[in-house]
DNA sequence: TGCCCGATTAACT
DNA sequence: GTTAATCGGGCAA
């Protein structure tokens, strides 16, 4: 069985963290499966959440490591990241995608699909699928409903610019599973 | 207060 | 390739 992450995985660099991720398991409720897609953010970023200080909405993001902090995007959809860095530094690392193995059916139910290619690609969809919403903001990810696992050996990851942002659009801070079919899109070579 | 834009997605043409 | 759905935040006035 592999190891439970411990809240001190998360009291590191957000860029540290962030392709470690690569490959754990991430369980909401009993469904989920592995992460094959996160990108980091941090206050000093512009493109980031923190960036223009603390706000209701933001306040997890300047709190202590290993806490959810979950988002209304575009008025419709649920991101979610996972807090990183001593309090304070507002990093976080969103969660883009991730390839099913538990949950299955629920997952299916939710998102009204039957292509598990694509039920969690996709922060938005990923959190649909999960039943993740904003009463599940600020919660600890060390106990449930979320539960964490490390990966149990090395994978391969690939990192490039994250996805629909027009500031420090450059960064390649996106990071991916090699080669995986459950990305939201795919890592230009 | 009002206006514009955004860490998105699905359904269009 | 384009667009609607829909709302909180930043910034100008």
């Amino acid at each position: 069985m592999p190891k439970r992450l411990a809240r001190a995985f998360f009291s590191r660099s957000v860029h540290e963290v962030a392709p470690d991720l690569i490959g754990a398991t991430l369980l909401f409720k009993g469904a989920g499966g592995w992460i094959v897609e996160v990108e980091a953010y941090h206050h000093t970023d512009p493109a980031a959440h923190s960036f223009h200080g603390l706000t209701p909405r933001n306040a997890v993001m300047f709190g202590p490591p290993g806490y959810a902090y979950v988002y209304r995007s575009y008025g419709i959809h649920w991101c979610l990241n996972f807090v990183c860095e001593p309090k304070g530094s507002a990093a976080a690392v969103l969660i883009r995608a991730v390839e099913p193995t538990v949950g299955l059916a629920a997952m299916r139910r939710r998102r009204g699909l039957t292509d598990e290619r694509l039920l969690c690609s996709g922060p938005g969809r990923l959190c649909e699928a999960l039943a993740i919403t904003g009463a599940h903001n600020g919660l600890a990810l060390d106990s449930r409903p979320y539960e964490l696992f490390a990966r149990p050996s090395a994978v391969e990851v690939v990192a490039g610019p994250r996805i629909g942002i027009t500031k420090a659009a450059d960064k390649p801070w996106r990071y991916g599973l090699k080669g995986s079919r459950f990305l939201s899109k795919p890592f230009n070579p």
